[in-house]
RNA sequence: GGGCGCUUGGCGCAGCGGUUAGCGCGACUCGUUUACACCGAGUAGGUCGCAGGUUCGAAUCCUGCAGCGCCCA
């Protein structure tokens, strides 16, 4: 590197190292290597995305680790790919197309020709997201890149399907599920979010149908519901209203009804609470969970008064017939108002469930559907380590630790609760359900070709396919159909033959395709190719090498969604856990701490970013302002910090380029300086440091030691002392030079997980490359040796105690008092000045040369004996004292001023220290260290007290 | 309603029983000196949310309260 830039110019080295990169298959992982493993899945996002702030923190984090055990030794498989994103995927498009105006609904092009045209936008927005985290410097094995509907990976769906069904895991019911009216599919829980809404509460009366003239007072959100009524409720402890449990009321909705078929019985239910609304409860079971249960509980009927999608039907009354349900609610009110039944009305803030995707509120809807009962349940409960970081042993091997800790409990707490899984989703992106049902007319063609249906249904059993019967009415189908049978028949994958006889028998497959979680919960072990079949996944060299994997690097936000779901897969499909460490991140909000999301227009693109300011500033930034698992508020300002932090690499680099000379390798003990014996020492600690945060997952606390060594303790003291000496020539300054390639070339390590591109530009530029084995750093710092600190052999070999740098540090701490002294006297820091030093202890000829440049001094003046006059500022110190003549410079009064403020403190400080020394609960008490401490403090204070003291008479008339 | 977390200089955070409470950014002053103005040097700025308690000693532990945020009902 024999000319260098004098700033960093990072697009063309970046371009450069990822094609070198990617051209070298440097990222990509041998299953046969003996090293040991490391692998981690990144969390695939979606196929159609664009990168996020949240991506950035994510998979830098990902990378970190990943590039950080590449140089640990171990064999890497970081492996990526994306989501298909059932709902939001299918979302995008529909609205893109009806943007364009191509159709007015999906159904216009039809399952076949919509799909179509969702591959045609996957085609053509996939792979972006793809592109821009290789950019970012991701180091995924990209030859392994999966996609959750690659044909592969979606077998390994139908398998684990298939797998589940046969033990009784997955059954078709009529359940209550949260419905969408906007995307008309059922959702799971998970995908519900609670919003809080500014609505009305409705007061409205019924009469008791026993007693005219006795009313009861309901209070309600949603009364367009209540011609769905078919009980109204009260707790039987209540005393306004226990006596009437066993009466009748009547629903006032539909007006037009008769008085008849309007009665509807008063049950009581504990499940009621009485100190919410008036205590008196209208029960609509068909749209609202917890009336459901209590229809189940007495009994009710069911009367579906809303549509699939969110209009009212017939049966909710010829007022309200076909309207959407909000505005059926004003007409409702209305109507009650017109029939004297409306009370009162109040503003009233509640909160309602909203569908993730579509953001439209949720409408609870009985419906049938495929239910999973979670497998591996006890395993997957039992399998987080509760305890702080211990010393790993065998039984703590087979647990997983979350990383921050606290996550664990919000996951028990959901384990604890798990409630069926509603898998069926009414969409066309995604995996169709392998279950085939008989058609109106498979009886009769079975009978035309003479077969015998059951048996060779059943028979299909033995090509591992799973039939079962069940009775219609289990399965919720109306009161007419019971005592009919029906049939469904789950097939694993590659029966393409089945499938068609299947289909000439009228044999139609199920429409619906299964919840996008249910691809991604097998992750973990889909990426890797696994089959279900025991003989193929054993020998599958992918598989058997690198899972479990190490880590998981995801949000909190999707602990439940995701987490938890691919711990329970893990010990169901693959009889073990699927990681051994999760680490969640923050979620990236924005400076005044809003989440940061693309309605809000306050996400940044980090393409941007980095076109102005390079991925590995990007990243450093992004890793400053993470720790952990707090929020990130993510401010630009790092980025430009991370920029700068680069640029003084660069830099730093650049000046000891300009010292000319080889790469030194050799360090000569002999030749040792104090303040290279001090780098080193503070080196050796920041590797420590280093280490120790890792092993925490405190990635933030890695950075801030990384900035402080490289930035104050390397650059600002080391480099500027070594300015003072390096003019030698000879032995001298090779050896300072060895030490500063020392440090360098472990500096550029430390710093290659974060900074991928600089660091492996300058450790080739260096030359340190040079003498490396080609597979551990020749050729790239990728495979370079992680940095371990410093041995004892190596301490004691150099000579390195905590002595010397004690020594140097009570000089530079002398060095900033002597700079401040400049600085009272309003000296231009340019303007060379006379000191007169005292020296306390022996001192070097080269500390003179090192506090003359970094004094700025003219000259020092070495004067043992020195007695101060008048006019003269000092400092007084155990490095000894120093004096700078100041008259007319100088606002004596002021800085006097100065000195006795600064007196005040230290006396206040000796007041305290002595009186806790005189106290015989301090002394008899407290620990001996702690005392002798204190009785250190007190002779220091003392010591500067009189020193202080000096300062003010020099300064006095 | 239940749970979790947060509250420390203007801003963002560290410290989680024992020095004069640290760090970075920002602010202010000075400065082109063997790399770097994407830089260097120095300075100012905090009764650690409030109220009690435990302790020789509390930002740190306990209790209560308040405010903010998130999650689950």
């Amino acid at each position: 590197m024999s000319e260098i830039p004098k700033a960093y110019e990072p697009h063309s080295v970046e371009e450069k190292w990822l094609r070198i990169w990617h051209e070298g298959g440097l990222f990509t992982a041998d299953p046969k290597s003996p090293k040991p493993t490391y692998s981690i899945v990144i969390p695939p996002p979606n196929v159609t995305g664009a990168l996020t702030m949240g991506h950035v923190l994510n998979n830098t984090i990902q990378d970190i680790l990943a590039r950080k055990a590449r140089m640990e030794g171990r064999e890497v498989l970081w492996l990526p790919g994306t989501d298909h994103a059932g709902i939001a995927t299918q979302t995008v498009v529909e609205r893109a197309l009806k943007k364009s105006g191509d159709i007015r609904h999906r159904d216009d092009l039809g399952r076949e020709k919509f799909l179509e045209r969702v591959r045609e936008w996957k085609e053509k927005h996939g792979g972006i997201i793809v592109q821009q985290l290789k950019k970012l410097g991701c180091s995924c094995d990209w030859s392994r890149e999966r996609f959750t509907m690659d044909a592969a990976y979606s077998q390994c769906v139908q398998q684990a399907f298939v797998e589940l069904y046969k033990k009784g895991l997955i059954y078709r019911g009529k359940r209550m599920v949260n419905w969408c009216p906007v995307s008309l599919t059922a959702l799971s829980d998970e995908e519900v979010v609670m919003k809080e809404q500014k609505g009305t509460m409705f007061y409205f009366k019924v009469s008791v149908a026993e007693q005219p003239g006795v009313f009861l007072t309901i209070a309600t959100t949603r009364p367009e519901t209540i011609p769905g009524d078919t009980a109204i409720a009260v707790n039987p402890a209540d005393p306004r209203h226990a006596r009437f449990i066993g009466r009748h009321a009547i629903r006032p909705l539909p007006s037009e009804l008769a008085r008849e078929k309007k009665l509807i019985p008063i049950i009581g239910d504990e499940h009621v609470d009485f100190k919410f609304g008036t205590g008196v409860l209208k029960v609509t079971p068909a749209h609202d969970k917890a009336d459901f249960e209590i229809g189940r509980r007495h009994a009710l009927p069911l009367i579906e008064v809303i549509d699939p999608a969110g209009r009212m039907n017939p049966a909710a009354g010829a007022d309200l017939k076909g309207l959407d349900r909000f505005k059926a609610r004003q007409i409702a009110a209305d109507k009650l108002r017109e029939l004297g039944a409306l009370e009162k009305e109040e503003p009233y803030t509640n909160n309602v469930g909203f569908s993730e995707r579509a953001d439209a509120p949720i409408e609870p809807r009985l419906s049938e559907q495929w239910f999973l009962k979670y497998p591996g349940v006890v395993k997957a409960r039992d399998s987080i380590q509760h305890d702080e970081v211990s010393a790993p042993d065998a039984a703590s091997a087979e647990k997983i630790r979350f990383h921050p800790q606290r996550w664990a409990r919000v996951y028990d707490h959901w384990m604890a609760n798990l409630e069926d899984w509603c898998i069926s989703r009414q969409l066309w992106w995604g995996h169709r359900i392998p279950v085939w049902s008989p058609g109106p007319d498979t009886l009769s063609i079975a009978g035309s070709k003479g077969l015998d249906l059951e048996k060779f249904l059943g028979g299909l059993e033995e090509r591992g396919c799973v039939y079962s019967r069940l009775p219609a009415r289990d399965s919720g189908q109306s009161e007419g159909m019971a005592g009919e049978i029906r049939r469904f028949i789950a097939i694993p994958p590659g029966q393409e033959e089945i499938v068609q006889q299947l289909e000439r028998l009228g044999f139609a497959q199920d429409p619906d395709v299964l919840d996008t979680w249910f691809s991604s919960w097998l992750w973990p072990f889909a990426t890797m190719g696994w089959t279900g079949n025991p003989d193929a996944d054993s020998g599958n060299e992918t598989l058997q090498k690198f899972y479990p994997t190490t880590d998981l690097v995801t949000g909190p936000d999707i602990i439940f969604f995701w987490v938890a779901r691919m711990i329970m897969a893990g010990y169901e499909f693959m009889g073990q856990l699927p990681f051994h460490n999760v680490y969640f991140t923050g979620i990236i909000r924005d400076k005044q701490g809003r989440k940061m999301s693309k309605s809000l227009g306050n996400s940044p693109d980090p393409l941007d970013l980095i076109a102005k300011y390079s991925a590995d500033a990007l990243r450093f930034g992004a890793m400053r302002s993470a720790p952990l698992g707090q929020d990130v508020l993510f401010d630009e300002q790092n980025v430009e910090l991370g920029r700068n932090f680069c640029n003084k690499v660069w830099n730093a680099c650049r000046f000891r380029q300009m010292q000319q000379g080889e790469v030194q390798g050799e360090i000569e003990p002999a030749l040792l300086m104090a303040d290279d014996k001090w780098v080193l020492l503070k080196l050796d600690r920041a590797i420590r440091e280093i280490n120790t945060a890792f092993c925490e997952y405190k990635f933030s606390d890695v950075t801030a030691t990384l900035y402080r060594f490289f930035w104050s303790e390397f650059c600002d003291w080391y480099l500027e002392t070594r300015k003072a000496t390096l003019a030698q020539t000879g032995a001298g300054k090779s050896n300072i030079l060895a030490v500063t390639d020392f440090v360098l070339s472990h500096v550029l390590r430390l710093l290659h997980p974060f900074l991928p591109f600089i660091t492996e530009e300058l450790w080739r530029g260096m030359g340190y490359a040079g003498d490396m084995p080609a597979d551990q750093g020749g050729k790239t710092i990728m495979f370079a040796p992680w940095p371990k600190s410093l041995g004892d052999d190596f301490k004691s070999h150099y000579g390195l105690d905590e002595s010397q740098e004690r020594l140097i540090e009570l000089r530079n701490a002398f060095i900033v008092q002597g700079r401040n002294l400049r600085r009272t006297a309003n000296i231009p820091a340019n303007k060379k000045v006379k000191f007169i030093f005292q020296p306390a202890q022996p001192i070097v000829p080269e500390d003179v040369e090192i506090l003359k440049l970094l004094l700025g001094a003219g000259a020092i003046e070495i004067a043992p004996n020195f007695q101060p006059g008048k006019h003269i500022l000092s400092i007084r110190h155990e490095f000894g004292a120093l004096y700078l003549p100041v008259e007319g410079l100088v606002d004596i009064a002021a800085e006097r001023g100065r000195l006795e403020k600064a007196r005040e403190k230290i006396q206040a400080e000796i007041a305290k220290v002595s009186q806790k020394l005189a106290d015989p609960h301090f002394t008899g008490k407290v620990p001996a260290a702690v005392l002798e401490e204190h009785e250190t403090r007190l002779r220091q204070r003392r010591n500067e007290l009189a020193a202080t003291e000096a300062g003010v008479k020099a300064l006095s008339d």
